[in-house]
RNA sequence: GCGCCCGUAGCUCAGCUGGAUAGAGCGUCGGCCUCCGGAGCCGAAGGCCACAGGUUCGAAUCCUGUCGGGCGCGCCA
């Protein structure tokens, strides 16, 4: 990994900084390190030279020059050269290098428990009919986001909100009791069968059109949802029915694309612990909030507008407490986000929730705490105590651009209570939504809105357009098996099934993180059908024909990754610094930035940057692939450090592919 | 009206905290299976980085303005 080489450059070019012109480390901005754009310049490169020119009133150039003369050894750096135009380039010792990094490749990530723990939030679909392909843009960026974190050594807890409690549901609710005359006991059936989801997609927009017909109807939405929020009533009873089975639902699509989640927080349980009246608490103390006292908002607890300057401020608050005294959906996250800071001093209770494929276990949140005793006597034993949730260091919502505004409101009420740390560390993943093309749309049945000058279809739940997310899944998978089985007639149908599935998985997710957040995505279905150029099947290829060579080596020669090592290490590494292994050098060197890309990913909150990095790392291991031979190369010094040199990338590849939730095919 | 996002090749997009010659994929055209599997590789054509100023040694990148497009801004959730 290349990260704690560009440290160890920094901390020398800053002491040389000192030694040559008697700069204080801490005046120095950061210096940067880079990758040049031809790898004959050199493998790093620093532009430090340009920003000293002023302050010492010195070319680059000659900068540059005194700083090289300066340098003297750097652990893994073999020279270092003053380019004409005063960058400082350098170049590394390559046999080490290769040494390090492949001893390095089984390494476990450093672990740093001392780092605060980061909350990841995303998915939170509403819990009333099946996901769609807008959902996955956000659960495949917040899966990728906590995978890449963990992989840089922060301690991550993923939740999951589901808002049991809201239109949505109320509306899918009054479906089955007003255009289907159904009884808790007949949901309950329903839900027990399969294809549930589907079916409140459906129905769910059958609600809508029912409402569109008569606007005296949606006094059965608003009674709902007042009902929905208490207990023991009929309408209750069957919103939870709903619930659960649909987020049961949600669980099972995304475990098909490897998305997992340590903690479930329904919105339910908010309201019902009332986390509200504690955090009302925290903002009135802190004069954060204030009772309008006249005006249009007369009765109204409101919270000012941040930066607002003008004189208006006071006709534009944001209400907090409606003056029925009833509290809006702001106020509700508002608490939701001080508990995960821990700011409220007050929990949920837990329970466990179903297994994970992936193993990773599971909670749910619930109002009741656990029973004396019950657990005991369960045949598994006593339950685990649950691991210690919320009051986080930083907070990652995952939710989309149109939620700006609110989660603009969260930083500024934890600010507000003088939590500007927590206000700082509160961040929107936001993203542009995923529309359909026209094609897509009329493939669908979607007639074609004469009115519509967008070169796109907007998704919308209560019309029912949008692809779900399991045809999706089931569309590529069957492209991929069927691509499978062109290529090898000699898999049984399970393997094949199990090759396809692996291979969607990464089709679809590496379509939704290869885009930046800002922009938005027109899905189109023969796009994402096919698995040719930039695509998730093209990296996974890259690493599979690695895998080939390693095993076509093992089986000629009983090399395998053990007595490749050994092999190495009693081995010249003459062979790298010939000219001819610069192909060679410039993939493992390419390969060793999977850290410094992580980082980065994670600094600018810019998943694709992660994408984009295992697409040229694929590409540049394909083009490595035609030029250099391993299997035939003659000379066996040559041949062991290609086959070093391909063992790392498929390592680096595999880890890549891992953070964005992928695998590596055993064929394809 | 205010706020956020977007504008780069025919199309879809990369371009890192400003840095060396603006790069990919698709599409078009032309090559490459006697060679570790062609879901691949090599090459060609294709760009006033929306426009105009500014800052800087240096701007696709930062600032201001203009134009075009998208999305927000409720005592809804």
């Amino acid at each position: 990994m290349i990260l704690p080489l560009h440290q160890a450059i920094r901390v020398r070019l800053r002491a040389v900084l000192g030694e040559l012109y008697g700069l204080d480390a801490e005046t120095l901005p950061e210096i940067a390190v880079q990758s040049p754009p031809n790898r004959a310049l050199g493998d790093l490169g620093t532009p430090l030279a340009f920003e000293l020119a002023r302050r010492l009133r010195k070319a680059p150039r000659s900068i540059a020059a005194e700083v090289v003369a300066a340098l003297g050894p750097v652990e893994g750096v073999a020279r270092a050269e003053a380019a004409p135009n005063g960058y400082v380039n350098l170049f590394l010792a390559r046999e080490p290098f290769v040494r390090r990094a492949l001893a390095g490749g089984s390494e476990p990530p450093a672990e740093s428990a001392a780092r605060a723990k980061v909350i990841v939030e995303h998915t939170a679909i509403n819990p009333n009919k099946a996901a769609h392909i807008g959902h996955l843009r956000n659960s495949a960026m917040g899966d990728t986001l906590a995978r890449t974190l963990r992989f840089l050594g922060v301690p991550v807890e993923v939740q999951n909100y589901i808002d049991d409690t809201g239109v949505q549901v109320a509306d899918v609710v009054v479906g089955f009791q007003q255009l289907e005359g159904a009884s808790t006991a007949d949901v309950a059936a329903r839900a027990a069968e399969p294809g549930f989801d589907y079916y409140c997609w459906d129905l769910y927009a059958r609600v809508a059109e029912w409402y569109g017909a008569d606007a005296d109807r949606l006094a059965f939405r608003a009674r709902a949802l007042h009902e929905i929020e208490g207990e023991g009533n009929p309408t209750a009873e069957i919103g939870r029915v709903v619930a659960a089975r649909i987020v049961r639902c949600h669980l099972a699509t995304m475990s098909r694309l490897n998305v997992d989640y340590d903690l479930l927080c329904w919105e339910g349980d908010i309201l019902r612990l009332e986390f509200w009246a504690r955090a009302f608490e925290v903002l009135k103390q802190a004069g954060a909030v204030h009772l309008q006292s006249g005006g249009p908002q007369a009765g109204c607890w409101v919270m000012p507008l941040a930066e607002d300057g003008g004189g208006e401020t006071e006709a534009r608050a944001k209400i907090i407490v409606r003056s029925n005294g009833t509290v809006t959906y702001v106020g509700k996250d508002i608490a939701y986000q001080f508990w995960k800071f821990g700011v409220l001093e007050q929990d949920f209770h837990y329970r466990p929730h179903d297994g994970q494929r992936s193993g990773r276990p599971l909670w749910s949140t619930t109002s009741t705490p656990p029973a004396e005793g019950a657990d005991a006597s369960a045949p598994t034993g006593p339950e685990p105590p649950p691991p210690p949730f919320g009051r986080a260091g930083a907070v990652y919502n995952v939710i989309d651009t149109r939620q700006s505004y609110l989660q603009q409101l969260l930083k500024d009420a934890l600010a507000a209570i003088d939590r500007p740390d927590a206000a700082e560390r509160s961040v929107h993943v936001s993203y542009e939504m995923v529309a359909l093309s026209h094609a897509t749309a009329r493939l669908l049945g979607y007639e074609a809105d004469p009115g519509e000058r967008r070169p796109f279809v907007e998704v919308s739940g209560r019309k029912g357009l949008g692809v779900k997310a399991d045809d999706l899944i089931d569309r590529v998978t069957a492209a991929a098996r069927h691509e499978v089985a062109s290529r090898h007639d000699d898999l049984d149908d399970a393997e094949a099934d199990r090759i396809a599935a692996i291979i969607a998985v990464a089709a679809v997710r590496y379509f939704m993180i290869k885009f930046s957040r800002g922009k938005l995505i027109v899905f189109d279905i023969e796009e994402a059908l096919s698995f040719e150029g930039e695509s998730g099947p093209y990296l996974q290829y890259a690493a599979v024909r690695a895998t080939n060579i390693l095993r076509k080596l093992e089986a000629r020669d009983g090399l395998d990754d053990a007595a490749l090592a050994a092999a190495l290490a009693d081995l010249p590494g003459a062979p790298l610094d010939d000219p001819q292994a610069g192909e060679l050098w410039g993939l493992v060197l390419e390969a060793s930035r999977l850290d410094e890309m992580a980082d980065q990913a994670v600094r600018a909150v810019e998943l694709s940057v992660l994408a984009k990095y295992a697409f040229s790392l694929a590409r540049a291991f394909h083009t490595f692939y035609h030029r250099c031979p391993v299997i035939a190369e003659e000379r066996r010094e040559v041949r062991l450090w290609r086959a070093a040199g391909v063992l790392y990338v498929l390592q680096q590849l595999t880890r890549a592919l891992d953070l964005m939730g992928c695998e590596v095919p055993p064929r394809m």
